[in-house]
DNA sequence: CAGTTTCGCTACGGTTGCGTAGCGAAAGGG
DNA sequence: CCCTTTCGCTACGCAACCGTAGCGAAACTG
């Protein structure tokens, strides 16, 4: 009701509610989504049940907080030159799905976004702050006159993050730090202005066959 | 030791245990990893508790087996237009990933993965199938001249199926028929024979500034 | 048909996790 | 400084799941 910038929170609340969130990111790290229980995060932070319960209501409401509590906070580097942003991006994407907290704890997420609709709209929020960034930066290119103007640039976003969330949780496929700048490149060239007409020919010439 | 060609299996072990396996994914659907206990697959299946036991000697151990159980049996169209080829085997992926029981329960096996050898191992197996079917097909697209003899394969299969399991599981984004083949073209276009100095020009020239 | 194997069933003790209640101590806020 | 809130702690009943044992019935094998 009262309109505070602010909501006024307690510190004690904030404290006890990081200490649990750390707690159950181990958990989720080391024993997946069954090992995160009630039980676990108390003996593990030293906060006790009964607070718990206090603050998040059941199993699912504790591995959601969980989970934006590693959201990662990506910036898109804003120079003059596309490529270079967009591998430096993408690098570090890269370099989180396999380091970071949020990379090791991903696939909870996944497995539960199949059942729970609140799991399921925060991997939507958290794939749209990607999806925007990139789209953002794309679309400098294309008024800058480097893409071409009727790019489809959801297409190209999934082009070229799918690739690497694919090799890290389902193919499992290592790569070196020169799989980045390839895989940019080929996902850029079909969209550059000057070979544009040229590819438009070499596809329905060569491949398709209507 | 006795070196026969069949295993000389009871039929009895094989119906039990494809009742079980046949329960354990309907509550994997349902419910996740969590779900998967030896009393809730005994209570559905049919199967007794103790018979589950003399099966499988731990959840791991049938969570494997149930992954295993819904391995998809994807084969590649054999054509002579790569690009038709391609749009057929992918939209079929993209169609089991969607509606079919191994899409359905994927999620739990990526989870299961980033902690189990075995089923780590197990992953990488069905992927590496999945990506030795399209690389052959496109090695013939090579030595037949429509590709570049050059292209990194291994690229582009991750190109050609990341964008699908990232939308599914990751961004949670719907798309239509028309995803596929354009998204096959975008990925086709810069390897196609004809098109490759003028591209590798403009590459340089454009957008690398080294 | 005789021998072997697997089955389903019941029962059991032990462990883990759930969710709540009651309490005094400690820390925040006006 | 007093009042309020939150804290940690202990304890509890309840349910679920684990993993094993013993048994007779049923099914497969040769």
């Amino acid at each position: 009701m009262s309109s505070q910038r602010t909501e006024r929170i307690d510190p004690r609340c904030e404290r006890s509610q990081q200490r649990a969130l750390a707690a159950a990111v181990e958990l989720l790290r080391e024993d997946g989504l069954p090992g995160l229980t009630f039980e676990a995060v108390a003996a593990r932070s030293g906060v006790a049940k009964t607070t718990l319960y206090r603050h998040f209501t059941d199993r699912a409401a504790l591995h959601l907080a969980a989970i934006e509590s590693v959201g990662p906070t990506a910036v898109m580097p804003a120079t003059d030159d596309l490529r270079a942003d967009l591998v430096e991006f993408i690098s570090r994407l890269d370099d989180s799905l396999h380091h970071s907290d949020f990379g090791a704890i991903l696939p909870s997420a996944v497995d539960g976004a199949e059942r729970s609709d609140e799991m399921a709209d925060l991997a939507r929020v958290v794939a749209g702050q990607r999806r925007r960034m990139l789209e953002a930066r794309l679309g400098e290119g294309q008024r800058s006159g480097v893409l071409e103007s009727d790019a489809d640039l959801d297409l190209v976003v999934s082009q070229l993050v799918g690739p690497l969330f694919y090799r890290r949780f389902f193919s499992r496929q290592e790569h070196d730090a020169a799989f980045v700048p390839a895989l940019v490149d080929q996902v850029l060239q079909p969209l550059l202005v000057g070979v544009h007409q040229e590819l438009k020919f070499a596809r329905v010439g060569r491949v398709s066959r209507r």
